[in-house]
DNA sequence: AATGATAGTGTTATGTTATAACACGTTATG
DNA sequence: CATAACGTGTTATAACATAACACTATCATT
């Protein structure tokens, strides 16, 4: 599993985009806000941060913690969970429920309720805002009930997976 | 974690009911399913299935294990992961994601995308139907993508566990 | 009845994911 | 400089899940 490499693609969904951009933006945005919150964007935070915002698809924490310890970081498991928790708890990334993985988030300013379509073929998964998840959470229905958080994943298959084979 | 138990609830989510209503329903519509499909709804799987009918919380595997060993089944883990497959194929039975729990189904009839509204303090779960979580995936906005599977899962504090405690 | 296919359960072992608990150094604060 | 808070390292273990194979019962076909 995790085996694909990321392909291009012109769906709508999975978009090509310049991933140097992608990538500057991504830590610039994660620099700024660090520093106004005054919270330490220490070299280990920031190395997982690089990892899966250059991988731009879900690792598992012991691919992330492979990937630190070939960066001379320990390969202890409380390691990467410590790290992730707390990049999850500001938003910078967010854990994929079925694929127990994690992800760096495409939405950091705005989409406290991230939406995610998973391709169960090739894995890749893409963030989506409220609009086009066709989800409305903002005026509930559900009385009674404060939500702090909701999880919203939509696994099939993409266009490229589809077109390209049978099962 | 999973200590407390069911308690009365006046909210709209976590409805009270006749719980013996309930279960007897449950089985019937199982039996009824089973007996149409030609499965074998074999004395294990009725008892999987009671002991998460009759909870009508999230159970974890080993939970079921333990139950299923009090009752004397074996206890290997595979007993329980082949039973709870096969329910949630024919969509008796639901896995939270945010629990790594099982729980059976309340809308066997229709509503092939559940949505779960999960109490963080009091770990019940409601199963709520699409209107209610405002969701519509039956026109997706969502271009190229073939959706197979929805996962919601909308966690917080329900009304009982928010007026009762301050954290 | 013998044959072989399928399905259900049991068993052993192992793989994968996650956390508890404690140690140690650095930095910030009184 | 005491001490509290934080970040990282370490060890051990807990919690969740699956692979692979064995055994039996059922059933269709010969």
């Amino acid at each position: 599993m995790r085996q694909q490499r990321e392909k291009k693609d012109t769906s709508k969904i999975f978009k090509n985009h310049d991933h140097g951009i992608c990538f500057d933006d991504a830590i610039e945005q994660i620099e700024n806000y660090f520093m106004e919150k005054n919270l330490q964007f220490t070299p280990l935070r920031r190395k997982v941060f690089e990892i899966l915002i250059r991988d731009h698809k879900p690792l598992g924490a012991y691919e992330i913690l492979e990937a630190l310890s070939g960066e001379g970081y320990s390969s202890s498991p409380p390691i990467a969970y410590r790290v992730l928790d707390f990049l999850m708890e500001h938003g910078f990334v967010h854990k994929i429920q079925g694929l127990n993985a994690f992800i760096a988030c495409s939405h950091p300013n705005y989409s406290h309720s991230p939406a995610f379509v998973i391709c169960r073929k090739c894995e890749r998964v893409a963030e989506i805002d409220d609009k086009k998840s066709g989800i409305n959470f903002q005026n509930p229905s559900i009385d009674n009930f404060i939500i702090e958080k909701t999880t919203v994943e939509l696994t099939g298959v993409c266009t490229k997976c589809s077109s390209s084979a049978k099962a």
